[in-house]
DNA sequence: GCTATATAGTTCAATATTAAACTAATGGAG
DNA sequence: CTCCATTAGTTTAATATTGAACTATATAGC
């Protein structure tokens, strides 16, 4: 029992250090101005169709609503996503990627995609399929367990 | 190809969103006084044998000298490690985790261990070795690939 | 309808991290 | 030995993130 906690503890600190890595890699493919907190944004607005708030985006990445406020205000400033009042709750705001913001979006993400190049040969004996579910699966529950 | 690119980028995905959720629920475990950079530095002087200095470990964290230098004074100021100009080259120091850190090192492993609970019930028809497997060859592939 | 409570978003002070300039010590080439 | 490039660590200004207070709107109970 403890020996499975250490095994999963060890897959926290893989984890963790690829995750770096990967955010340092990132940082230096992403085009000018775009942040990582930025680009992460835009993925979700990619990925999740329907309106998008900025507190349930807040809520989605573990990040205060401040936080949220300020990489949104960069986001616009830089012309990639349009806020507007919601329609109908005079409270909320809606939150769509624009036409420059995805082509600004799909560059940054042909750029990754190339970068991979080398890793993608490095783990093309990797059953990468059952590794994502498995990932998806710790995911979905850590996320459930959420209070 | 390109097929291949996504489903890697999408095992990035996955880590991310992980990552900080764990990270999320690490900082509500942690002892008072205790943030995650400390946490994680403990975790390396526990983890790796010998001395370590801190250029060293900034490295290893991809983190700045600078940023290794205010975590290592945080730790300091708990005592949580001894910090001592290196004995043969007066430019290093040498960084070791104390007594005191280790206790407390412990008693917070321990409480993660115990937060793990749930999820590893949930895990338990995983092949975990065989994750952290491919996990640790994506992460040793990415830490030589660094320039 | 009113009132109390909850929700969406902003603002602000405090902390963490970065990048770059800086100081000090080392080590190698001549 | 001396000079010069390298390495270890600190400092500082700028940016990102947090937590908490605050404003405005919405909703539920009465």
């Amino acid at each position: 029992m403890q020996n499975d906690a250490r095994l999963l503890f060890q897959t926290f600190t893989e984890i963790g250090i690829i995750n770096q890595l990967a955010r340092a890699e990132l940082k230096q493919a992403l085009p000018e101005g775009m942040s990582n907190a930025q680009f992460e944004t835009l993925t979700h607005l990619n990925r999740v169709d329907g309106p998008h708030g900025p507190s349930q985006m807040a809520t989605a990445f573990q990040v205060t609503k401040g936080a949220m406020t300020h990489t949104l205000g960069l986001l616009q400033k830089n012309g990639w996503v349009r806020v507007e009042t919601h329609p109908t709750d005079g409270r909320g705001k809606t939150v769509e990627i624009t036409k420059s913001g995805q082509a600004k979006y799909q560059e940054a993400q042909q750029t990754l995609y190339a970068l991979m190049g080398e890793l993608l040969a490095f783990t093309s004996d990797m059953d990468l399929e059952t590794l994502n579910l498995n990932l998806e699966k710790i995911r979905v529950f850590m996320d459930a367990a959420r209070d």
